[in-house]
DNA sequence: ATTCTAACA
DNA sequence: TGTTAGTA
């Protein structure tokens, strides 16, 4: 069914956002400190995996704890291609340029039911109470 | 509407 | 880091 594989790069930057606390910029930025290597869309579009994200918690930690980019560096290791063996092609067959995003993240059928302005208020809504689900 | 890169405050 | 411009 649903297989939960960590792995599996499936977030938009926007909701790694809501669930890091990070904002856009420092997400990209710790990426260009090769600290995290999310993987990429057709579109070029960047989608994160739940460890991804799970990474993303921890620099976050430890910036807070008075650590600095290098410091994270050598402590989590940056991430120097550890998974080459398996390539998710997940961006070439589902994603093309289209990452999972609030438009389209696990909310039942009513993905497609609503013009785009008024499901985007809604699964807004929705999502507040599916928040707490992490 | 959302994200991307590049660049400047 | 925040922000903004011009795109995809």
């Amino acid at each position: 069914m649903a297989e939960l594989d960590s792995e599996k790069p499936v977030y938009s930057i926007g909701i790694v956002q809501e669930k890091t606390g990070l904002t856009g910029r420092q997400i990209r930025y710790y990426e260009e400190s090769e600290l995290i290597k999310p993987a990429r869309t057709k579109g070029n579009q960047r989608i994160y995996s739940q460890s991804d994200i799970e990474k993303l918690k921890e620099i976050k930690e430890m910036l807070e704890k008075g650590l600095n980019i290098a410091g994270i560096k050598e402590k989590l290791g940056t991430v120097n291609e550890v998974k080459k063996k398996k390539k998710t092609k997940i961006s070439e067959s589902l994603y093309d340029g289209r990452p999972l995003t609030k438009f389209n993240r696990g909310k039942r059928g009513l993905t497609s039911l609503y013009p785009v302005s008024d499901r985007a208020q809604l699964l807004e809504i929705l999502d507040k109470k599916d928040n707490d689900k992490d």
